[in-house]
Parts: structure tokens; C-alpha cells; sequence
DNA sequence: GTGAAAGCGCTAACAC
DNA sequence: GTGTTAGCGCTTTCAC
């Protein structure tokens, strides 16, 4: 319709230099009036680059994950590339196959929060891949760009606070050890609570309501409670809640009590929990970016570390009994 | 390798019949050593299908999302296809671009989860897609598969409630009129309310933490103030409940709270807020289920209505003053 | 500056 | 049953 060749088309579409202003606006012309839009699939079979990428994930209902994306999404779409996601279930057998079929499709690149890093065979499956960034994971052997989160600074932030108010016998309650983050938490609480450490009052669970709220009724019995209990995995604090409430136990009369990440539901408990919190948008945006700039050119593997923070709101305060009195244990603070 | 011709192979693939078992092992071995594997998108080139559904969603930060796509998933993941995310950001111009988008990915379907309904020139360009389902919204003039949901009941069983328990005074804080939810809520509010509606006890605000609060605080002063409050969007919960925390309302003896969706921070609020539920993953799987069959065969649009129940927990009760006593109203319940 | 033609990896029509 | 071949819609040499 413009009177040119395909091949001039595709000069204009990818703006190369040598065509007439005259032919360009001609085809662009064309183009508008047929509204003409260039096929991603066969442009890709010729260029090899899909301009998509795979994000693995092994919850979304995790809202952690949702702000990952947010943040992910908010770097890559401006440059035309789009997000094809993959849920693994938190199984690692469909886990491997939702990568192997991120691979049938060309992806670009991967953005890995993968529910196990320890599967067999995870290394050589992500080879073809041009790209991969892992996010808050460790699979053993694979050295790639990674972003990662300082957890262990917000557990010993936590454990100071909680220690200086008189706190001995500390709990937490974990994810499994098939993640990243929750090695660190349980490396960080090991070190941080020293000698007085116990065993006992350290539990690993599936990160789901019911387990969480489970591990919390056994951890929680009147016989040699915790005074103090941290919270290591998002997805277990509403189960840990309900146990709390059921006991019940007055926050933080009864119990001190930490999480990690700053949901609303933290935010807006009475009273507010103290949180170890992160900024779960900037890992995404980091990842995005070092994605980017892999499929850029090469160099060795880049690793960011992202802070976390412990932010005191009102669920912490001494012990009973422990005779030191603090502002957060003022009785009309709590229900 | 298998000493077989390109198309053997292809019919291998595609499980044709008239291929010898013996041929088929060959390839299939062939296969397996090469490590081989079909490429996606020089397939879809050839049949015109991508095995891809765009999922369009007005913001992926909100929870119900993550439900409606894992809903989608779980019955799109097993027939091979895969979800590519598009997130509008609640922006009706960077909607039509990124549906768009998905259209120059020959994505074979579109769900549509939409900020705006009203967007200009929106049919248009829904007509390149092969298949569009509607996830609990109305296009004006847009003819498609939909599931929608049927806010009216929750509505109006809330307000059966809280009217049996003596409110008049009942206030509703809802999103904007762009999103079905918000207009049948509205509709089914103001039906419910006959007699007894006061406009000036209604307030749409885009869906967003602070609107909700700074709504709630504006609507909530001493002055006037409504017995009963009907939050009628997912996002605007957690606002409203800051703003009733500094005010401070005591729900229900002050404030009697109804919202809608099922969420942690409803449940495990103390109280625990009644709320008017319904099954997002269940709207995911209905729409994807109506678009695979879309995509098989024709026929008149169908319509899926999905039900809202409305579930009483403890955040209601009489009006004070109202001389009407509830087991809910004890005052040792509340804080 | 522009056109002709090859080829990316697959499927399907047609031969045999 | 299996092989040969055209062509999906692009990009990219290579001519001119």
C-alpha cells in the first residue's frame, strides 16, 4: 500500500537510518490506516528475543510476591517486555516444569523466587536461559545475578530490642530451610540469642495458615511459654494470630511478639506488631534490573543486598515479672 | 538422528496416528539425547495459536487478585498454556496500551479484570482477540463471555442485618462508578435503604488506603455520625479501620462495620469483622473455563453469576441507644 | 535509499 | 507410514 518493500517496512519499524523522511511517513502512513501491528512471535523467531520474561513464584497468593511483580513489572514494561508468570504451588516437581516450559517459550529471562532451591537438577535446567536472576534464593552451585535480603540484621535488631527489655526465653517459628530467607532468620536467631538458645523453642514449619497456627498452639502452652515470640515467615503470622487469640494471650502482656514483612494486617492489629520489615518492590525493581543489564552484555555474576529494618510499634515489652517497666507495658495499652 | 524427516518428527510431537511405535521411539530418544525442544513461538507462527492468555488486572498489589489468577491458573496451566500479566496501574490510558501489547503477542485470549469500563474506543480494541472474558465488569456495547459476581445479595442481606438490629443511620463507603462492583453496590445500597437513605451518608473514592481513611474520618465525625458503616471495596478496608482506630470507635458498641471480601485483616480483626464473602479463585477458574471454551467453538456469549454471602462475625450489633440488647453489644468484648 | 531473497523452527498438504 | 515442500511474518545480508 505504501509502495515499498517488506524489507523497507521493517526498516522503518526498527528505525534504522538510510530511509527517506518521504518513504517513512508513507509506511507510517500505511500502517495506520491498516492498523498494522508487527507480530511478536515471528519477529522473535528472527531476532531470537521474545521480549518476555518468566517470573517464577512459588505462592502468588503470597502478597509478597504481588509487590515483587509491582516492582518488577514497573522496570520492565516501560522498555516493552512483559511478565509471563509461573506459579509453582510450592511444589518443586511442577516447579521444574513451569521453567522447563518458560524455556519453550524463549523467555528472554527469568526472576526466580523459587519455592526449592535445593531441587535436583535445577542448575543444568536453567542453562538455556540467557538470563537468571534469583530473588532472596541460594541454589547451591549457580552463580548468577542475584538479589538478595540482609536478614539476618533485622533478626539481631529484633533480638537486642527484645533482649534489653528483659527477654530470655524467645521463640521463633519458621518456614522450612529449602529458602534462603529462612536459613538466614534461624542462622541470625542462633547467634543472637547465644548461650541462651534453646532448641525447644525453635520451630520450622510449611509456611501455611494451619501450620502456623498449630506450631503456635504447641509452642504457646502454659508450660514453659515463651516470653517473646518472632514471627520468620509472612504467610504464618495469621495463622500464629488466630492461636493467639484462641489461647488467648494479651500482646505483649502476656507474649512479645515480632514478624517479618509490614502487612496491614501487623499494621493495623491492636496493638500495631513490631515488624522486621524490607522493601519488597525494590527487590523486585533491583532484579529487573540486573536482568536487564545481563541480557545487556556479559560480566561476572552482580549480587545487591537489601536492608531490612526492625520498626518497634507496640506488641513488645518486658517480660512479666521481669520487674523493668517500659512505656509498651502500660496496661491501658492493651485489650 | 532418528534417521526420520522433519515432519515425522512434528507428527510425533502431536501425537498423530499412522506412525510406527518403532519410529515413534526412535524420535522420541532422539529426542531425549538432544535434549530437544519444540520452540513455542516458531509453533504458534506456523497454527496461529500462542498458548498464552493476557491477564489484564487494574493492580496487582490487591490480594484479590492473586486469588482470581490462581483461580485462572489451575485450569489454564494444565492445558499448557500460560498467563502474561498485565498490570494497568489503575491507568485507563496505560490499559488500552498494554492490551495492545498483549494483541502484538497474538496472546490467544484476554481476561479482563479492567480499572475503567469506560475508556474510549475499548470494543475496538477488544475485536483482535479471539477470545475475551469479562472478570466481573460491563463494557458498554461489549458483547462477551463474563463472570460476574452478585453483589446485590451481600448487600442486601448486610443491610437486613443491620436494619433487624435497629440502624437507620447506615453509611457506605464505596470505590468509583467505573467498576461494576461499585455501581451494583451503590444500586442494591440505595434499593436497601429505601426510605432511609441519606446521601449525604454515601462517599465513592478512588480505591486507595488514604482516600479510605481520610472518607472515614470526614464521615465518622461526632457530628451526625452514622451507627452503621458498609465498606464496599476490598482496598479501601484498611484505611477506614485506621481512621476509626484514631478517632477511636469502639466496633460495633460505637460503630456497627460490615466489609466486603474475606481478608486476614477482616478475620482476624478483634473483633472479627462480618464481611460479605465471596470465592475469588472460584471467579478466576469460571473465567478461564469460559474462555477455553471460547476458544474451542462459538456460540452465544455466556454469562456465569457467581453468589456473595454475607457472614456475620462480631462487629455488629444494636445502635447504642437503641434499647435493642445483643449478645454482640457486651461490652467486655469490646476495647 | 530501496528491493530481492534467504531463513528462523515449525506444521500441514500432498506425494509416494 | 513417511518424506518433500511451502509458507507462517518477520529481519537481514547482499545487490543495485
Amino acid at each position: 500500500m505504501a509502495r515499498v518493500s517488506v524489507s523497507t517496512v521493517s526498516r522503518v519499524l526498527n528505525d534504522h537510518p538510510y530511509v527517506t523522511d518521504e518513504t517513512r511517513r508513507r509506511v507510517a502512513e500505511a500502517m495506520d490506516v491498516l492498523q498494522y501491528r508487527p507480530d511478536v512471535a515471528a519477529r522473535s523467531m528472527r531476532t531470537g528475543a521474545t521480549r518476555a520474561i518468566g517470573f517464577v513464584v512459588a505462592d502468588f497468593s503470597n502478597p509478597l510476591f504481588s509487590a515483587i511483580a509491582m516492582g518488577a513489572d514497573s522496570v520492565l514494561h516501560p522498555l516493552g517486555y512483559s511478565l509471563v508468570l509461573a506459579n509453582s504451588v510450592r511444589d518443586p516437581e511442577r516447579e521444574t516444569e513451569v521453567i522447563a516450559a518458560l524455556g519453550d517459550r524463549r523467555v528472554d529471562g527469568l526472576l526466580l523466587s523459587l519455592a526449592d532451591e535445593r531441587t535436583a537438577g535445577l542448575r543444568e535446567r536453567l542453562e538455556v536461559f540467557r538470563a537468571v536472576v534469583l530473588l532472596d534464593r541460594d541454589v547451591p552451585g549457580l552463580h548468577c545475578d542475584r538479589v538478595l535480603t540482609d536478614h539476618a540484621t533485622g533478626i539481631h535488631e529484633a533480638l537486642g530490642h527484645l533482649r534489653a527489655l528483659g527477654h530470655r526465653r524467645i521463640a521463633m517459628i519458621a518456614g522450612t530451610e529449602v529458602q534462603r530467607a529462612t536459613r538466614e532468620r534461624l542462622r541470625a536467631f542462633r547467634e543472637g540469642m547465644g548461650d541462651f538458645f534453646d532448641e525447644r523453642l525453635l520451630c520450622t514449619v510449611d509456611p501455611l495458615l494451619e501450620s502456623g497456627h498449630d506450631a503456635a498452639r504447641h509452642l504457646l502452652e502454659p508450660r514453659d511459654r515463651p516470653t517473646a515470640l518472632i514471627v520468620a515467615h509472612n504467610q504464618l503470622f495469621a495463622g500464629i494470630l488466630s492461636a493467639i487469640r484462641e489461647l488467648p494471650l494479651r500482646v505483649p502482656a502476656d507474649l512479645s511478639l515480632v514478624t517479618c514483612e509490614d502487612v496491614d494486617l501487623a499494621r493495623l492489629n491492636e496493638p500495631p506488631i513490631d515488624v522486621i520489615n524490607r522493601d519488597p518492590a525494590a527487590l523486585g525493581q533491583a532484579a529487573a534490573e540486573l536482568l536487564l543489564a545481563r541480557l545487556e552484555g556479559n560480566g561476572p555474576p552482580r549480587e545487591i543486598m537489601l536492608p531490612t529494618h526492625f520498626e518497634i510499634r507496640s506488641s513488645t515489652s518486658a517480660p512479666q515479672g521481669s520487674g523493668v517497666l517500659t512505656p509498651d507495658s502500660d496496661p491501658e495499652k492493651e485489650t
